[in-house]
This record gives structure tokens, C-alpha cells and sequence, in this order.
DNA sequence: TTACACGTTGACGCTGCGTAAAGGTCAAAC
DNA sequence: GTTTGACCTTTACGCAGCGTCAACGTGTAA
């Protein structure tokens, strides 16, 4: 029995290009070449192709296919539980990537909700407008309308929970770095604890989180007197300190 | 605060290949140009950069991302949740992936197991050899070496429990052929039921089946003398009648 | 002989960048 | 004033695994 490429390609179900491209990688090479350059497969490459067939679906790399193919010595069974592992991992990120989709999802429809009810929208006001009032048309100005309102549009979409949550971490983070202040080492375990807190208290606004923003942030409540002075309030010099604490934190 | 390729990219994790490549598609266009063809990158888009991120980082495409980013009015939700099922999906393949895998390496090491305590070893290679009595040169001759190998190998890498199976399917194939034979009607139930099990015999030394390949053998089962003499021992006729009932059934 | 289905090689396209190559710009050091 | 070195620019190939033309030869049935 002899096959031309869509003959074989037809019984195995893949295309003539896959074939061809099998042929020029030296994955499958025809039986023979016709007089009139027609690729000719016989049995035995019909049984290779199977095989090959078998771990691509396995989704083994092509190159991969081959090593085990041409070297009978290859040990196909130490590749597998490799390629099992590479599998596993590959599990565990989607899995990972499923939940975060589906809390965004559901972040989204709460936001969506929360809209149409209406429900806590006296308190999300409140809020927007006291940020407004605080650091309102210059900040607008300066980092553009797009950040607050994507800021702002977080708030709206927070339920009454988050927001509570995110008071309560408030709280602890002035405390926390308080204390860490009277210390006065931003390397310090207190100090080290308010950073930390801070990047929660962060998460809350930014989507995405790295050290570089957090640092350029930390940096920013320095640079810029309101933000300096909101958390000089109590004990000047704090603003440096949280920097530096946050600077050291963003180091590991 | 304005940002440069790399201050941008540091900032944010990304490459300066990136920030170009995003800028090439219209993903993430810098605030301006400077004098010296530089691209500079305002505070806009450090947030737009951060959001595209993190639709990165939920495997949307770039091309999605776009589309989001720039309508305003966009359904993000839906956009969301079609991605969503789409990595649903592709965890159920995944999964069946992975138990392919574990199945496949399952069989390996019992074969490995099984040559290191060369247990079944008595029974295979009598078998095998029986195999290479009946049907040896000729067959090795006319469909390769590496066929027969492999056969030989699968049958190698069977459990005494598999055997059993194999030797059971046989003799109800042998039984229901005959039972079907004396009907006369390769489309009849028993017919179709011996083409069946034939089907169930062959998937233990074939590691895929095709209808193509399947109605190949039986051909072969009529064309080669030695197939032809052991199908017919006990009615003359019944090879002809089983590559029937095998045409029949694969035609469905 | 005329169609028409089949075969061939060659080459570009897709995604999301990595990675040169070949060259301009800018600040600091000599 | 110039040289160094770290930036920046555009252009373009490369990756995996084929899909999909294009341009042309073959085989066979009408």
C-alpha cells in the first residue's frame, strides 16, 4: 500500500503543508520520491506518522517528536514525566488565571450592580469628593484626568466591605508607621510591617502592582507638599521616613 | 513626570522592545516626541500602560486589550467573560491532556517494570514468537521491520491482565465471526458486532485507529495468504466476510 | 485535446516580542 | 574640543507550526 501526501494525509487527517513540513524538518521523511518528484509513503511511515501523531497530541514540540523518534536509546519515558511536569505547571497558572478573571468578572458586575442600585453611592460620593477637595484640580492637572477617574471609578465599584477593609488597613497603617517612626529605623521590622501594609492599602487603587511604581509613589509623597504634608501631620519627617521604609521593602 | 523608553520600561517591567512594539500597534502611543525623535511618556500613560498589563497578565490579546482600551463604551464584561470560557476550555483539554500523559507513562514504566523483573516475559515471547512463525519474513519483508518491532514492543509492555483481555476479545471475535458467517449478511447485527470487536482487538496493538487504516488491514486480511488461511481454517469465505462487515462498518 | 484534480517548490503571514545591525544624541570625563 | 559610553532611533530577521497564495508540472477521464 503506498500513499501520495493527501492519500496519507487524508487517512491521518492532517494536512499536506503538515506533511511536507514534516518532510522538511526530517520528521517524516516518504519512503521514496516518484520520477515525477511525487512524495511516496508506504507502510512503515504510515506507522511513524501514527506515533508522531501520538505525542503531538500529547503536545510534545515537533523537535522533541523527533529525538524520540530516531533515537531508539531515547528515554521516552523520562521525557513524558518532563513534559507531564511542564503540563502541571502549565495547570496550575491557568487555574491561577481562571480565578483572577472571575474576580475581575465579578468585580465588574458588582461595579455594575452597585451602579444600578445605587446603593452605596451617598458614601462613594463622600469619599470622591473629600479626595477632590483634598488634592482635587492640581493632581488632576498634574498626573491627568484619566488617573483619578480610573481611581475614582474604583472607589465606585468597591462594596461597603472593601471599604471597610481598606478604612481598617488605613488605620493600622498610620498606627503601624507611627510606631516604626519613634524607632527611627526604616529597615526595622515595624517599619518594614507599615511598608508592607502600604502596598495593601495600594492594591486597593492600582490594578497592577510592581516595586519600581511603589518606590516612584513613596517617592512622590515627598515631591509633592500635599501629599507630604498629609503624612508629616502628626510628626514631621514622616513622608521621608515612609520612603526610605518603602525603599528597603521594594529591595527584597 | 515624563518618561523615556527605558525609564518607562523599568518602571513598569517591560522592555523597551515592548513600549516600541506597542507604539507600533497602536497600543500605547508615547505623549510626544521630542526634538531628537525620542518618545517621551506622560503620566497617562504609565496608568494606560498599567492597565494594559493587567489585561495582559489575564492572557487577552493584545488585539482584545486595543479594542477594550480604546472604546470606552467597549463591554469589558463580556470581553471578560468570553475569555473566560476560552480558558475553561482550554483547562478541560488540558486535563485530558495531562491524564493522556499520566496513562502513557503509566504503561511505560509497567513495560519497564516488567522487562527489569522479566515476569510476563515467558508468555510474550512465546507469543512473539508464535507471531514470527506465522506470519515472520514475509509479512517483516513486505511491511517493514519497524511494524512488526513495534507490534512486538506493545506486546511487550502488556500486563498479564491486558493479555487476558486481549485473549478473551479474541475468542468472542472468533465466536461472534462464525455465529455472524452463517448469516450471509456482512450489514447484519452480529456481523457488525464482529467488525466491533475486531475494531476493540486491534486498538491493543495499534496506538490509533483510523477507518481508513482499519478497512486497509481488512483488506489485506483477503489479500495476504497467510491472514486469508487463518480466518478461513474453520470456514472458508470468513475473510472475505469479515473485510465486508468491516467495510460496512466503517462506512458509518 | 481539453479539463480538472492532483502534485511540486517557494515564499509570505500569523503572535509577541528577542535580538542584532547601523547609526544619531547627550552628558560627563579627558 | 573630543572622546567615551549610555542612551535613543529605525529596519529587519527569527521563533513554531503550519495556512495560504502563486506559479507551474502531471495524470487521467471525457
Amino acid at each position: 500500500m503506498e500513499y501520495t501526501v493527501q492519500k496519507l494525509g487524508q487517512l491521518a487527517g492532517v494536512s499536506t503543508r503538515t506533511l511536507r513540513y514534516y518532510d522538511e524538518i526530517g520528521l517524516l521523511k516518504p519512503a521514496r520520491i516518484n520520477s515525477s518528484g511525487y512524495r511516496i509513503y508506504g507502510q512503515q511511515e504510515v506507522n511513524r506518522l501514527q506515533q508522531i501523531l501520538f505525542y503531538r497530541e500529547l503536545g510534545l514540540h515537533l523537535e522533541k517528536i523527533r529525538d524520540i523518534m530516531n533515537d531508539p536509546d531515547f528515554d521516552s519515558t523520562k521525557a513524558l514525566k518532563d513534559h507531564h511536569e511542564n503540563l502541571l505547571n502549565k495547570k496550575e497558572q491557568l487555574d491561577l488565571l481562571i480565578a483572577n478573571v472571575e474576580k475581575s468578572i465579578a468585580a465588574n458586575e458588582r461595579g455594575i450592580t452597585m451602579t444600578d442600585q445605587e446603593k452605596f453611592e451617598g458614601f462613594k460620593e463622600k469619599l470622591i469628593e473629600e479626595n477632590e477637595k483634598l488634592y482635587g484640580k492640581e493632581i488632576r492637572e498634574k498626573y491627568g484626568q484619566d488617573a483619578v477617574n480610573r481611581s475614582n471609578d474604583k472607589l465606585k465599584r468597591m462594596t461597603a466591605h472593601e471599604h471597610e477593609e481598606l478604612t481598617r488597613l488605613a488605620d493600622e497603617l498610620y498606627e503601624t508607621l507611627g510606631e516604626a517612626f519613634k524607632t527611627g529605623d526604616p529597615a526595622g521590622d515595624l517599619a518594614q510591617k507599615a511598608a508592607e501594609l502600604h502596598k495593601k492599602w495600594l492594591c486597593f487603587y492600582w490594578d497592577s502592582y510592581s516595586k519600581e511604581a511603589h518606590r516612584g509613589l513613596a517617592q512622590m509623597y515627598v515631591d509633592d507638599e500635599r501629599f507630604k504634608q498629609h503624612y508629616d501631620k502628626n510628626q514631621p519627617g514622616t513622608a521621608e521616613f515612609l520612603r526610605d521604609a518603602i525603599h528597603v521593602y521594594t529591595s527584597n
